[in-house]
DNA sequence: AAACTGTTCAACCGCGTGACC
DNA sequence: AGGTCACGCGGTTGAACAGTT
């Protein structure tokens, strides 16, 4: 029987829509609204079949399009969504107002994707966190699931900085600095602190694992290029099986620290800054520990967090039963042994 | 100036899905 | 329950334009 065509063949009109074929459908549209997108065209006079003029009015002849080049913080968003929710151009654009899901998807295709692939001038290492214990608890996968999210998201991240030279970079590191702020301040960034003071109240930085205040001093400068002033761009580098590669933009009170001394790592140039312990042993989850441990030198105003990035977390950790954060709000060993494991 | 190559993006195509009969 | 319809989505295409030789 096969699928019926979603408009005849015969006498209708196809390619590029005329300026008058925009005004028709314009105009149509304003007065009756689309109504049933099959029936549209005979009404309104077009030749064109249902599904032409629908993708024509919500592409191009929407009144609420924006119009222009995507900004860096579009640009930014974008990445960020991608990488957590892969090609879901249309979910990307209900997070974007005024874009289509066809431009994204376009501007992804021509610009992003081409970007993001070249090398980065600092190849990052594989994420690679040993999880111990058994493998099939809900927590190994709770944790494998969260290490995928943020192994995307950093790595968009970190090419994403790499990427635009100048002024954008700067607007990037804004953009960076303000996303995790927001992140810092969420319930999820409470969690981490929370479970943060447990780990340096009952446990201490020993053992295999530093603690964050040592981690927190423990910042070095991504890659050989200029020293930004006002950010210290964080990267974890190693040779160690255990621990990833990170790249974080932190805010910090005391960014006057000179440049103590550098020195190569797998994958590129390490600064070190005087009175910053030059020891370290990082991993995907740094961002937040240095955070944590910077918390005094970050302030903010607003406890507001983007909606994407906790419905995008809970979506990829897909744990069965309640909110699937739980685990976050549990100040459980089990947890904190998850981020013991960073360090073997 | 012409030919060629690469890039952009509007539009098309086919498929999946939910609603309806 | 199964067929049809209508719509939305993601991948792909191709015309137009820009840049290079």
């Amino acid at each position: 029987m096969g699928r019926t065509p979603c408009c005849d063949k015969d006498g209708v009109k196809k390619g590029a829509w005329s300026t008058e074929e925009d005004q028709i459908l314009f105009d149509y549209i304003n007065k009756h609204g689309h109504g049933s997108w099959r029936t549209l065209p005979k009404n309104a006079g077009l030749l064109r079949c249902g599904k032409s003029c629908r993708l024509r009015w919500t592409n191009y002849l929407r009144p609420d399009i924006k119009r222009g080049p995507f900004t860096s913080d579009e640009e930014a968003t974008i990445v960020k969504l991608q990488g957590t929710l892969g090609n879901k151009w249309a979910a990307i654009a209900s997070q974007m107002p005024g874009r289509t899901d066809n431009e994204i998807k376009n501007f992804w295709n021509t610009h992003l994707k081409k970007r993001l692939s070249t090398p980065l001038p600092l190849a990052l290492p594989n994420i690679n966190i040993k999880i111990e214990g058994d493998s099939s608890s809900p927590l190994s996968t709770t944790t494998r699931h969260m290490a995928q999210w943020e192994s995307t998201r950093v790595e968009a991240d970190a090419r994403l900085s790499f990427s635009r030279p100048g002024q954008q970079q700067q607007q990037q590191h804004k953009f960076d600095q303000d996303y995790y702020l927001k992140l810092w301040n969420s319930d999820i960034g409470k969690s981490f602190r929370d479970i943060n003071k447990v780990q340096k109240d009952g446990r201490g930085g020993g053992g295999g694992c530093e603690s964050s205040t040592s981690q927190a001093s423990s910042l070095t400068k991504l890659g050989p290029g200029s020293v930004d002033d006002d950010t210290l761009a964080t990267t974890t580098t190693t040779t160690t099986k255990t621990c990833s590669a990170a790249a974080a933009i932190v805010k910090r009170s005391d960014s006057s620290k000179a440049i103590h001394h550098q020195h190569e790592v797998e994958g590129g140039l390490c600064y070190y800054y005087e009175g910053i312990e030059e020891e370290t042993k990082p991993c995907r989850l740094d961002v937040m520990m240095m955070m944590m441990s910077s918390s005094d030198s970050i302030t903010s105003t607003t406890n507001e967090f983007t909606n994407y990035s906790d419905t995008a977390l809970k979506q990829l950790l897909d744990i069965p039963g309640g909110s699937g954060m739980d685990f976050l709000e549990d100040e459980s060993d089990d947890f904190i042994n998850f981020l013991d494991l960073r360090c073997v």
